[in-house]
Formats: C-alpha cells, sequence, structure tokens
RNA sequence: CGCGGGGUGGAGCAGUCUGGUAGCUCGUCAGGCUCAUAACCUGAAGGUCGCAGGUUCGAAUCCUGCCCCCGCAACCA
C-alpha cells in the first residue's frame, strides 16, 4: 500500500542454549539503527527479537542442568534480553517460542500446510545426528577409525527410522525461481542471492518436518506423537509476534509481510528457501526482504569456542564504551561482508574518527560560541557562499544517509556522514572565526552559527547508532527533545539564535592505551 | 577435479553485478593554523589493480586458463 508507513523487521530468535556473543550482538545491531531510522524518518516500526527455545538440545541441557526444560529456557533466555538492555537496543517486543500463542501459530501454519495438501505422513529412515538436529544421507556418513559413524559435520550419527511428516518441497523449485526473479531485493547482498537461487536450482528434496524422537517442542495437530520439525516451529515466529493466526488478524493484516529479516549468512538457506515456501504453502505472502551479514573474526582469527577467541559483547562494552562499539560495528566493515574485530582497528575508530574528527569538532565550535559569546549562540548575518555550501551538504545528510540505510549500506551511511565532518573541519579552518572575531564579531558569529546547525543536523543523523552520544551533542547544542528527529530537520527548528548553551563537555575521549597492554603488544 | 573467501600504492580496505580519468582511512614527508580532545587544515610522494591470454575503440571491472594466500570437527550472528 503506497504511503503506509510502516515498517517490521526482526532479527533471527536466537538458540537459548547459546551465551550471547558479538555475532548475535551485531545481528541486533543492525536492526536496532535501522528500527531508530526508520522510526526518526516517520515509520510506525515493529522490531522484534527473540529466543529459539525448542529442540533435543535445550530438553538435553535442561536435563543436564538438573531442571525441567521450561525452567531451563527461563533462566537462560534471560542472557538475551540482558544483551539488549546492554546494547541500548530498542526492539519493540522479545518473542519465546515457548509462549502459548506460539504453540498456536506453529500449530495453525502446520495445520494451514496440510489442509492444503503439502504435507504428508512418511517414513523416514536415514543417519540422524541429535547434535546437528540433522539427517544426513548414506553417502555423506563416514566411520572413524574409532568405529562410530559421523556426519560431515563430526556429529555422531545413529539409524533412525521413524514415521514422520514431510513437505513437499520438491514441487516449489519452479515457484520459488519466479519468486527471486519476480523480487530482486528479496535476497541481500547480491552474492547471497545468486547462492541461492543456484542452490534451489539443483533440486529440492522434501522436508521433513516433524519429529517423533523427543517431546519438546511443539505437538503437531492432531497427531501428539510428532513434534513441529524445530526450524518450522522458530521461522513461524516471526508470524506469530504480529498476531498470526487469532490473537489479532488486524495487526497481521497491517503488519504483514515482514519488510526485513535480518540473518546471519549460516541461516540464509532456512529463511530464503523454506520460509518462503512455508509461508507460500500456507497461503501467506512471503517475506519482502531477508539479508545474510557477514561474519567477524577476531584479530584476524576465525572465532570459535575451542579457540577460546569468543568476543563477549558485554566485556567489548565495558572496555570500549558502548555507542564507540556501535559505532566501530557499523563502520568497519560493508555491511554484508566478514570483517577483523582487532584492538587495533577499534582504537583507530575511536581517536579517528570520534575523538579527532567529531568529538573535537564539537568542542572546538561549542567552545568558540563559550569564549567568544558568552555562551549565547549569537544571531548570523547573510550567510555567505562558503556557508551556504556547509549549509546545502548538511541538508543533503537526510536523503543520502537514507538512500544508503534503505539498502543496509550502514557503513556508507556512516561514511556520507563522515564527509561533512571533515568539510566541516575545513570549514572551521578556512573561516578562522578565532582570528575574525577581532575585526567582524558579526561575521563569526555567522560562522559558529552555520557550525552549530550543521553539527545539530550531523548528530541528528547519528541518533540510530549512537543513540546516547548523538543526544550528548544535542544537549551541548541546547535542541529540545522533540526537535530530535527528522521531521523536525527544517530550517524553522534549526538552533535558535540567542539560546544558552551549556558549558561544553567532552563527548568522545580519546582512547588511551594503558602502560601494561601497550607493553604486552610490543613483546 | 572438494567447498567458500581473497590477492588493488607501506598497512587495512572500497570499487568488480550495471567496462570509460584508480578512491577511502591509517601511516610517511612538507607546509599552515593555534578555536579545539598534542586535536584541525592544505599539499606531496607512493599502485604494470596476482599472472597470461581473449572480447572491446576502451578492462581492476566481462570471458578462458593458471599461480598464490586464508578458512573449512563442533559451537555459532
Amino acid at each position: 500500500m503506497p504511503g503506509d508507513k510502516r515498517f517490521y523487521l526482526t532479527t533471527p530468535i536466537y538458540y537459548v542454549n547459546d551465551s550471547p556473543h558479538i555475532g548475535h550482538a551485531y545481528t541486533t545491531l543492525s536492526c536496532d539503527v535501522l528500527a531508530r531510522f526508520m522510526r526518526l524518518d516517520g515509520y510506525d516500526v515493529f522490531f522484534l527479537t527473540g529466543t529459539d527455545e525448542h529442540g533435543q538440545k535445550v530438553e538435553r541441557s535442561a536435563r543436564a542442568a538438573g531442571v525441567d526444560p521450561q525452567t531451563f529456557t527461563d533462566r537462560v533466555s534471560e542472557n538475551f534480553r540482558a544483551l539488549a538492555e546492554a546494547m541500548n537496543f530498542s526492539n519493540d517486543a522479545f518473542i519465546r517460542t515457548t509462549e502459548a500463542r506460539h504453540a498456536r501459530a506453529s500449530q495453525a501454519i502446520f495445520q494451514a500446510l496440510m489442509d492444503n495438501g503439502h504435507i504428508y505422513l512418511g517414513t523416514y529412515a536415514g543417519w540422524y545426528a541429535v547434535r546437528d538436529e540433522a539427517y544426513y544421507a548414506e553417502d555423506e556418513v563416514t566411520v572413524g577409525e574409532d568405529g562410530v559413524r559421523r556426519a560431515p559435520s563430526g556429529a555422531e550419527v545413529d539409524w533412525v527410522e521413524e514415521p514422520s511428516y514431510f513437505f513437499d518441497l520438491s514441487k516449489w523449485q519452479e515457484k520459488l525461481l519466479a519468486f527471486y526473479e519476480a523480487n530482486p531485493d528479496a535476497i541481500a547482498p547480491r552474492s547471497r542471492r545468486n547462492e541461492v537461487i543456484s542452490f534451489v536450482r539443483g533440486g529440492l528434496n522434501d522436508l521433513s518436518v516433524s519429529r517423533t524422537s523427543f517431546k519438546w517442542g511443539v505437538p503437531v495437530p492432531g497427531d501428539r506423537d510428532h513434534i513441529i520439525y524445530v526450524w518450522l516451529d522458530a521461522l513461524t515466529n516471526y508470524a506469530t509476534a504480529v498476531g498470526y493466526p487469532d490473537r489479532d488478524p488486524e495487526e497481521f493484516r497491517r503488519r504483514w509481510p515482514c519488510d526485513i529479516h535480518m540473518v546471519g549468512k549460516d541461516i540464509l538457506r532456512f529463511h530464503a528457501v523454506y520460509w518462503p515456501a512455508f509461508l507460500m504453502g500456507a497461503g501467506i505472502a512471503p517475506p519482502k526482504r531477508v539479508f545474510a551479514h557477514g561474519w567477524w573474526t577476531n584479530e584476524g582469527q576465525k572465532i570459535s569456542k575451542s579457540l577460546g577467541n569468543v568476543i563477549d559483547p558485554f566485556e567489548v562494552v565495558q572496555r570500549y564504551g558502548l555507542d564507540t562499539v556501535r559505532y566501530f560495528l557499523m563502520r568497519e566493515v560493508p555491511f554484508g561482508n566478514d570483517g577483523d574485530f582487532s584492538h587495533r582497528a577499534i582504537v583507530n575508530r575511536i581517536n579517528g574518527d570520534l575523538a579527532n574528527d567529531l568529538g573535537n569538532l564539537v568542542q572546538r565550535v561549542c567552545a568558540m560560541i563559550q569564549r567568544y559569546f558568552e555562551g549565547v549562540l549569537p544571531v548570523p548575518d547573510a550567510w555567505a557562499e562558503a556557508d551556504a555550501k556547509l549549509l546545502d551538504a548538511a541538508a543533503d545528510l537526510l536523503a543520502r544517509t537514507r538512500a544508503k540505510i534503505r539498502e543496509q549500506a550502514f557503513h556508507e551511511a556512516l561514511d556520507v556522514i563522515w564527509s561533512v565532518i571533515r568539510q566541516a573541519n575545513a570549514y572551521v579552518d578556512r573561516q578562522a572565526p578565532w582570528a575574525v572575531v577581532k575585526e567582524d564579531r558579526g561575521r563569526a558569529g555567522t560562522v559558529l552559527c552555520a557550525l552549530a546547525e550543521t553539527l545539530r543536523r550531523i548528530a541528528v543523523m547519528l541518533l540510530p547508532v549512537m543513540p546516547a552520544s548523538a543526544d550528548r551533542m544535542l544537549d551541548q547544542l541546547a535542541v529540545p527533545a522533540e526537535d530530535r528527529t527528522f521531521g523536525r530537520l527544517d530550517i524553522a527548528a534549526a538552533v535558535a539564535p540567542g539560546t544558552r548553551l551549556p558549558k561544553p563537555e567532552p563527548v568522545f575521549p580519546r582512547f588511551v592505551e594503558d602502560e601494561d597492554a601497550v607493553a604486552a603488544e610490543r613483546c
């Protein structure tokens, strides 16, 4: 519906068994930035995250912990709420697959697939790896030296024969290809889209969508011996959260289809192949877009638990600061690519981009207003050509940034903003208000006014990425809270001459290496 | 014959889909400024875009072949 300014976006639901790591933080952060941007841009946003709590692995972990699964998941899902809090995520909801409404939704979608003839009862026989929660074909299984049969993943497999419900995925190849063809933006980035298409072109097998080997999950409607396949269960959360099937049909109609599912590249196939097929089979529109982002390495090394180099987002935030980490994650790597999380790189960003370029700009402008105009924003004369040029660049920021955010090019959006920050620094030097003020107070005041206005726009544009720091910039400029939104970026809401500004305080301090760390690095 | 990612000035990268003056950050060097968080600004040096063919008026970009590097038990965004 044109002109309908609603935006629904999701993170994957995270498997409760895991401890939150930098990857979880990264995925949700990208959604948070997008959500905040769209809200500031006037959209009615619904930003969903949550936890995936079913499956055999959870059942086993709970048993190992000596508690029932529900108690277990109640406990560990809190870790992800804590992450959202620590990272200042603005999710509108937090869904858990153990909620009653979600069981209803999962059963409803299963039932719809049955009613439409896409699910049949068959027998599954094959090598099953509990750890992977996946079956493997005969030729994928190898017998190790210890005589144990293993999947390519290394997980032990057992021969399992069980009745199973199947989804007729094999019949969806053409429809999926047609869907991708008709919706070129449905899978991003482009390289991932190509991968998915070639996977589907290679042919699809029917998918087993039920299990009888464990109980911790949602029962198949009408057949309590079967538990719905965890991925079908998990994916359905995106529909549950907006009212499917019965809680609020009106809300579902308003929110669906989802505007974007943000996922890591490892789970793209589930979101770009199975999920659209499930939805179309159930008579529901597929999501408008799935974006698969890349992975982080740690100081150039692949992150793994066995190497013990998993990055704890809580620690990282503690060490470098929240908004700094948010900035780094969004700026350092072209979104969609893999990237490296290194101490050097983050310190360069903190000191170069944040402290030197932006923080120092704010500081020098506010200090001059303080020093030469007693902290009261002066009344500008007519703009000179140089002033207009800077102000135009600042005014263009919204449109240029919006174009980048719309395609999830977060790094480019920040690059656009920084080009204006650099331009502003050059402008300060060229206009030299500290010298001009001696002969022409009016002119110096005009220059500082242009700078204050530029800073206001920059700060508002940075709200999605660095909410707290951008607010502090706006505090320095005495911008009223209600004007801190894109709708108030017009001239009427410009920094008002005559306004008294607070005493300047640094917004982005430099990161100073502590002696021990420097010494350690030299060794 | 495995799969995936990559090879662009000293370092790290973008650009490759949709061929047309090779761009950014850091570093180096030289100058400027002194409002500012020893920050800022200007300029310069530095690249046969892994190699070889091909297509083209024109190739980092498209095609073919080759070389080299990284990752590939599990967990996992």
